[in-house]
DNA sequence: AAATAAACATGAGCGTGCTCATTGTTGTTG
DNA sequence: CAACAACAATGAGCACGCTCATGTTTATTT
């Protein structure tokens, strides 16, 4: 009986390399829509100034629509987020000549590809990313995703310093190397919410001159005690 | 004219020494009611489980009123941690004997204090702590306030480490370090508000380790290059 | 004491993010 | 094809934080 299942023709078979049913189709340009809405909106009005309502009418669909596709409004901002971090991971991979650099640039060079990618929503990217930090609460739907973003992010940047400690560019620091980073990285974009400066050139300069000053004393001061 | 209207009488003057007027002592009462209110409040269903019309309920007055004391909801959780904050600066000043101790074991304090102090609010004061690293906004009108707040502990922080510089504990760092350490601290924050353990000994375990080391990289590795 | 001004309290009402019972649509079964 | 089941879209409606025109109380002036 439920072998048969398969075998029977339908309008619309679930067989690998076949097209996807009407259903699918419908609903992902349903979603496609959406983020292209939601992003233009966020970025001319910013998270806040930007409705549900709105999102859904520019969309073509009812307000409870979206949440069917979006838990949240901040889910939708997170999202954006995110696919800044994995393409950073997707870059860091394919980029080889910086794989011979010192530790201080490839970090430098993560960081501020980051920056460049996050920066069209510079307006409302801090009320999420600092969210990501907080722990989860039955309130807080949110924060299981944010944390397998920062897990996700963790997992790459020890790698990076592992490849690093491989070469003895710096001591060994194990899991606290990452999350020391992270805090530093967060600590970065702080600073570079409140730069005013054109192109950001303040943050990049104090991004170079920690970075090197910072491996430098890692080097000099040593780890294990 | 305008000359003459301190030298009448009135029911409640408001000349220095006397009595306050009527006016005032309601304003403190329900000041005082609607802080003690919304603590009970916030430690019981957290921040975003207790509502603004419970508050005022509560509190003997109408909803409006609440927002003619505080400006936000948040406003009046963000109270709470700067009570704290003040509280561990003013404490510090009446500690004698922590001065003579090395640096590591000063900020040990100084954070250790601050964590007690909000370990009540545990399941709220994430949410407060975390936008103050925010910029301002016209949407988060809350901004300007906790920029103070992290300027007063910043200017502080400065001053403990400006301590530590002259007995050359510790090389000079200036601004710097005391916005390392600010950013450091909210890193233990976090561990602190994910640590399940009981006491929280493992953030404990964190602090004392991470300063120490801190510190001897600090005096191994120097500073300037 | 009466009149006026200033400060404060009030609560109906706004727009928000989000829910959920209902209706419509697509895919499956006999 | 008809009947059914699974899924998705809908929008009225909820509770929320917050506002603001109006009324009330306290203070000042005449």
């Amino acid at each position: 009986m439920s072998m048969l299942k398969i075998m029977k023709s339908s309008p619309t078979p679930k067989q690998a390399g076949s097209q996807p049913g009407k259903r699918t189709r419908n609903k992902d340009a349903t979603r496609k829509r959406i983020l292209a809405v939601a992003l233009e909106l966020f970025r001319k009005k910013g998270i806040a100034g930007t409705t549900t309502r709105e999102i859904s009418r520019r969309a073509g669909i009812a307000e409870g629509t979206l949440f069917n596709y979006f838990e949240t409004k901040e889910d939708l901002a997170l999202y954006f987020f995110q696919q800044g971090t994995e393409e950073v991971i997707r870059w860091y991979g394919h980029e080889k000549r910086l794989r011979s650099a010192p530790v201080a640039e490839r970090l430098f060079a993560i960081i501020q590809r980051q920056l460049d990618y996050i920066a069209p929503y510079e307006d409302f990217i801090g009320a999420v990313i600092f969210r990501s930090l907080q722990p989860r609460s039955k309130l807080n739907p949110l924060s299981l995703e944010s944390q397998e973003l920062r897990l996700k992010f963790l997992r790459f940047i020890r790698e990076v310093l592992a490849e690093a400690e491989d070469r003895r560019e710096i001591p060994a620091m194990g899991e606290l190397g990452a999350y020391a980073f992270g805090l530093y990285y967060l600590g970065i974009v702080a600073y570079w919410l409140h730069d005013p400066t054109p192109g950001k050139e303040r943050t990049l300069a104090l991004l170079d001159r920690s970075l090197k000053l910072g491996t430098q004393l890692l080097k000099k001061g040593g780890w294990e005690w």
